[in-house]
DNA sequence: AGCGTTGCAGCAAGCGCTTTCTATGTGTGA
DNA sequence: TCACACATAGAAAGCGCTTGCTGCAACGCT
């Protein structure tokens, strides 16, 4: 029924093991030998089968990438720039590897169980994006499996989430989300507003906190009392961006600046203040963070912090695949770009 | 070093066999022995070794969805919803499949290639999402390679994809694009626009065909000559669109609709228009298609046609897994609805 | 001419699991 | 009490590939 190594080897007139070899590439073939096997792969349409290799070999040829959100193009556009970097035409043969993305949802259980996947999989790598929730617990559950996956040989990159304990041996390229936020703050503040709306993604998840903090940072920089009544937390989606809006409206009608924990928070709060009938940025300005590409198109355009989000995934995708240098410590920080676009201004009044 | 089935057995003084038929659960165990099982596999950590197993039961517990581009939402939401009903504690014990998406960037090479290593791998299901490629050649390598596939026992389910050739035995469900385009146009001509502007997708995809088969549907219905001139070529982005947009209005600054493919294109028509000092829908009405979340945040908010993306991506996902009965006939054409908003308007004059 | 190298191909032993077939123990009807 | 069915566990034969080691020419050197 299905065609074989020994079928290949048969028609070839050799035995598996060069055929074996032809395939993998990494012994001595003659040339005329290794044409010969070549042609009959052609001429039977062989494909290997990959359990088996991966079984005979102890290693597998699958990178997973996990994400929180694959429809929240945050993600999306990480995930295709790492899976650009490990598998189809990109690289030359040999490299042929199967990048896939797995959607965690933000479930710190559906995070473990992929991981277990991965695991079982043998998987040459696995690359993990986006903030960790920090969950004592499951962030010690998490380090364990990626102890364990380093030491069955899976190489483990996390891509825009904070570093993992380093006995995990897992490369981190973090997003200076503390950074970002104090700038965006500090942009605010430099207009003259004082009084601002903070809201803030899920409460457990490092994003959440770091960027919180970057804000708090810059109020306590500037003397501005931190006013726990106007941060509201949600999830990162438009809607909890339109109803935190709502909400900051109705504890402190007189803001002036909203701060967004995303971009995709930022346009629902735009939403709100819009039906509220506020303009932006007259009566009130916004800001968001990470410069999705839908950004620049609001009305008007959202000042944000533009994080390299393909270039990171680049990277992260090299050195998954070992095709870039680990840096020294493991630890890499990523700053964003302060992007400064119509939705700010100087508040009225 | 690793721990396998042996040690397992071992230590719960069983013989392999029994090991291996505890955690598939497809064989009697009495309920002590089983339990003695468990335990030890919780002691020793054990996991299951995914290639060994894949080799000896010849299936795997993989299931590939492939997509054009992971970072846009259309994608994303359809993605999210076949891996939700795929992998993962969504479904009970024995049901972990690993669900991974592939992004293929649009390229048929890639296409194939993932394809390919998905046969290699004996992936369970296969779902191939968004337009096909109208190459006759790639069309018949891919039919080809889907017909294999199924031969060799994986599932093969389209999802927003036109029907592959009854041979292949895939399952299709297939957006109602032509329908769409068609309501959409009509939308705009009881309005009273006569001169529209179609901003189309690249060339060789069905989808791009068909959307702008609707509207020139439309066009024909209603007397209006189609004149070929206003209708341009891009690719599914906010900055084809943008182009596009402007080019359109080079050829006849007239127009006083412009009929977009999708909504990111719809969106960098928008601001190519506020950019050419044109108000929507006062000078000139938008549409998209789709309804992408962002859709209704966009100001003004996007009339489109709202495809049910994550309804189709659940159904595909269920066929998938076996747990739905594919439609009779292998093919279901899934309906948009048309939603209009504020960048519809009665043109001027 | 003799012998150590070198270059390439084959042999065969697994990799860790699944599954068919067989063996064993227990309960039942005659 | 004995034969027989039934329920459960084990033995063992692979699944299709990789790879360490061995084998054998052909080659170059003294």
């Amino acid at each position: 029924m299905t065609v074989t190594l020994a079928d290949v080897a048969a028609r070839a007139q050799v035995s598996p093991a060069t055929v074996s070899r032809v395939l993998n590439g990494n012994y001595p073939v003659a040339a005329t030998t290794r044409e010969r096997v070549l042609r009959a792969v052609d001429e039977l349409d062989y494909v290997l089968n990959g359990p088996a290799s991966a079984l005979a070999a102890a290693t597998s040829d699958l990178v997973g990438i996990l994400v929180n959100d694959i429809a929240d193009p945050f993600f999306g556009i990480m995930a295709a720039a790492i899976q650009s970097e490990i598998g189809g035409p990109g690289g030359r043969a040999g490299g042929e590897r199967l990048g896939v993305v797995c959607n965690t949802g933000g479930s710190p259980e559906r995070e473990l169980t992929y991981l277990t996947l991965l695991q079982r999989q043998r998987a040459a790598a696995v690359v993990l994006t986006g903030g960790a929730v920090e969950n004592t617990a499951h962030a010690a559950a998490v380090a364990t499996k990626l102890r364990k996956l380093a030491d069955a040989g899976t190489r483990v990159v996390l891509c825009g989430r904070p570093p993992a304990p380093s006995d995990t041996e897992a490369v981190a390229l973090t997003f200076d989300n503390r950074g970002g936020g104090r700038e965006l703050t500090e942009h605010l503040i430099g207009l003259g507003h004082r009084r601002m709306g903070y809201i803030a993604g899920p409460q457990e998840r490092t994003t959440t906190r770091h960027r919180l903090e970057g804000h708090r940072a810059a109020l306590a920089a500037h003397g501005i009392p931190d006013e726990p009544a106007w941060t509201v937390h949600g999830r990162y989606d438009r809607r909890a961006g339109y109803e935190a809006t709502l909400e900051l409206l109705r504890r402190e009608p007189s803001l002036t600046a909203v701060v967004a924990a995303n971009d995709t928070v930022a346009l629902g709060a735009c939403a709100a203040l819009r039906d509220s009938g506020l303009r932006i940025p007259d009566d009130v300005s916004v800001v968001g963070f990470d410069d999705l590409p839908f950004s620049v198109d609001a009305v008007p355009a959202l000042t944000t912090v533009r994080l390299p989000l393909s270039e990171a995934g680049t990277l992260a995708g090299r050195i998954a695949m070992g095709r870039e240098e680990a840096p020294e410590g493991g630890i890499v920080t990523v700053r964003g770009e302060l992007m400064v676009r119509g939705s700010t201004g100087v508040p009225k009044g």
